[in-house]
DNA sequence: CGAAAATTTGACATGACTCAACTGGAGTGG
DNA sequence: CCACTCCAGTTGAGTCATGTCAAATTTTCG
């Protein structure tokens, strides 16, 4: 029999901490903060997402880990995103067009995120404008980095993008399978295995 | 004596459309746009941004086609974005952060655009709290292509690629050299050449 | 403990790069 | 308007980074 996961209910703290560090809230705008995301628990493996759904919603880690990937037609594992605490994560494209998602979210360990469904995140942007300003700064980020990160791909060999993933991300390596940064890197975990190899003896 | 260009004072029009497309606007609105957006015109091979300085404006480009990459450390450049008519172009991180650019924006042809300066946005955003949302609309569709962008590089093989590339912006292939399309899809233009070679005898 | 998942290793295949040489067209100055 | 340069594109030979496939080994976790 399993056990029943416990939910911190205290989690939205957290993410209105992260709101008020970009911009002070009012008490409202706390209030429907807290009354419009939901927390929720996914175990490891489990799918926020899956391909050929619509993302109805909007996550934010609270804790633990998730993965954003699709899958290629010859069948390889390509990973756009990882989301650790206090990262977003959701397939905008098919959140704001309500169409069936290419994508999967799914949890890389028992993970706690705080959801908000597509309407009542609209709903927030007319009830507080405040949120479009913040989740425009939220995007420019992820667009920014996405940047950097497409750069990195097409700029550099596979040694030194592991070199810079160990740089960017030095509590995850420990934390998640080989296999998922390689397909993050976009190299086969085989190579990456003798790119490891090597490491070491150096 | 160089011919002084002319640049086309109306060209304001279309960005007003473009917004009015969005969300509807006020004439406060309109005028405050009308205000803020200078058109400029740039020559083919003129750079709008250098490595190095600053970018100091939004760039929405009325007519012509811009390239904005960088150059890795062994030289080779890398294009991460045409923008051609109704299309948004800056380097975002410099911008908001006003620290020097590692990117370049040029001039493909001769190109007119409409820009706005950071204190000017700012205080746009400010006077007129819609272009939150507006801007917060634009940046989410510039990530979702951004990340399909993403996955073709590491889904598809170079071929594949290029075809999509034709499919995806079937004007642009004929007005711009095939050196910029390679660097956009990140191979040499030595290996365009023999991919576009074996298409013809096909 | 046992099954499933992750990692490693090696032989071989291949997509894409490098470099160098050549061609043709476009722009520029005399 | 010609001559010249420069830039873009092509071609070929050789090389290198990374992929494929299959098998053996190790780790993880129920």
């Amino acid at each position: 029999m399993e056990k029943k996961p416990k939910i911190d209910q205290t989690s939205t703290t957290l993410l209105l901490e992260y709101f008020s560090k970009m911009m002070p809230l009012t008490d409202e705008e706390k209030e429907l903060v807290a009354s419009k995301f939901q927390p929720r628990l996914y175990r490891k493996r489990q799918f926020i997402l899956q391909e050929g759904d619509v993302c109805n919603v909007f996550n934010f880690v609270v804790s633990g880990c998730l993965r954003m990937y699709n899958i290629d037609e010859s069948g390889t594992t390509h990973i756009i995103q990882f989301a650790i605490e206090n990262w977003w994560i959701s397939d905008k494209g098919s959140f704001y067009s309500q169409k069936p998602s290419a994508l999967n979210i799914e949890a890389v360990e028992d993970t706690t995120v705080l959801q908000i469904k597509h309407d009542d995140l609209l709903d927030l942007y007319v009830k507080a404008p405040k949120f479009d300003r913040i989740f425009r700064v939220l995007v420019e980020n992820s667009l920014i980095k996405m940047q950097e990160r497409l750069l990195q791909n097409m700029g550099s060999d596979a040694r030194i993008r592991y070199e810079e993933f160990l740089k960017q991300y030095p509590t995850l390596a420990n934390r998640i399978p080989n296999t998922h940064i390689a397909s993050f890197l976009g190299i086969t975990p085989e190579f990456l295995s003798k790119i490891r190899n090597e490491r070491v003896s150096k």
